[in-house]
DNA sequence: CCGCCCTCTCGTACGCTGTAAGTTCCTCGT
DNA sequence: ACGAGGAACTTACAGCGTACGAGAGGGCGG
């Protein structure tokens, strides 16, 4: 199957569009923040664009193509650290930022488990990526490794962040906590001894907790080097 | 929504069953290990049991609930080490059990974006995680932190190993590879540099690499405490 | 000026999905 | 023998992605 990226939508000869690539990502995106994935359907999309279902179809290939351009079109919306930062403060910048992208666009953690986007922007980020990492000496191989391993770590919590929260907002335990509590509370009493933890329901702890270990652990990858 | 795991089918009063949530659920899981979630739907399922579609719907409350079932399913799988094991081999053997889970079902990555899940197996898993962590003698808010740590690091990777081992095995770069470094290749230099470089292609070592890091940051917390 | 072609939009239709509602049958306790 | 109710089935609906082909409208060669 080809991807979108090789195959650009064919260039108009200079007649009024009402309908564009450009404008149907847009609309896409903005629905996909709003409602999420399960609303997003060529046909509900085609009538928010006053257009026909299958209108669509010409500039886009197909749904699944659709969605891996707002993939790539939200990682636009990263902002890369100037070049000339300390490696440490613009890593731990740019995983927040990656954070609070998949707290604006809940749909991404959806997203990411059946598409794969080798578009521009998504590419730009993990090049900028790089940089920090070989800002602190790392080399080629041991940077990408790097990378890798922090953005996984961002991936996996940002995952398990936007899911709970999707029952609730999670600063607190959701209400269903206490039946949980009680269908196991004999069997594993040190779990629900866990969910009554404080610390374990504030998510800017959690966050930085484990992003302070992955770097605690690159660092001394770096150390290693001197 | 109620849960699953609250509502329990009303319980046969002695009739044979020819249809049961067991065999539902073990069938589910066969088409989707053999198929993948897009295969999945009621009908076929219900075809593969010899039965009526909406019989199903006896057993299970809908299509959702089904793959939480199937979900916990899996988790039940995870073997636990012996609770008087040392705390990192047993973490790290958790983890790699982790992660195979993952390739041996790899619509896990579809259904973990879409469903939280707090069956039994799940909880067993998430319960037994905090084992080895309170055996290095973390606090119980340490311990809990810790292993949502390591195990969103998991995650993330798993994710990204799966999606991308979809578009063929990932030993060797894949063949879009060359468009790709072509299209990017003066915009990002670095990052197609990168592509070639062998140690990026393998999954192992990235994992590896990746989970040392993780957990050298928290033996430093846990040499902390000494 | 005519007619062709190329770009874009649309209407129709197919095969699929999850599941609500209502029907039928079989087994059991009384 | 008879009602109760568990379990399976039938029918039907609203929605989905998209293949296919028809049509509108402007640009350009003749």
């Amino acid at each position: 199957m080809e991807s979108v990226w090789f195959s650009k939508p064919r260039p108009g000869s200079g007649q009024p569009l009402g309908l564009s690539r450009e404008a149907i990502v847009r609309k896409a995106l903005e629905l996909l923040d709003e409602h999420g994935m399960q609303k997003l359907s060529m046909r509900n999309l085609a009538a928010q664009l006053g257009a026909a279902p299958m209108s669509l179809y010409w500039h886009v290939p197909t749904k699944d193509a659709l969605i891996e351009l707002c993939l790539d079109e939200i990682y636009g919306e990263f902002d890369l650290p100037e070049p000339d930062a300390e490696w440490e403060p613009a890593l731990r910048g740019m995983m927040h930022t990656l954070r609070h992208l998949a707290q604006k666009h809940p749909w991404w953690v959806r997203a990411i488990g059946e598409h794969t986007t080798i578009g521009p922007n998504s590419v730009a980020m993990a090049d900028s990526l790089l940089e920090p990492m070989r800002a602190a000496g790392l080399s080629m191989a041991e940077a990408a490794l790097s990378a890798s391993t922090v953005s996984s770590y961002v991936m996996g919590f940002a995952i398990a962040e936007v899911n709970f929260a999707g029952r609730g907002r999670m600063d607190k335990p959701p209400p269903d906590l206490g039946k949980i509590a009680d269908l196991y509370r004999e069997k594993h009493p040190r779990y629900v001894e866990m969910l009554d933890n404080p610390a374990v329901w504030s998510l800017e702890g959690q966050f930085e907790f484990g992003l302070d270990c992955v770097i605690d652990g690159i660092k001394a990858r770096v150390a290693a080097l001197r």
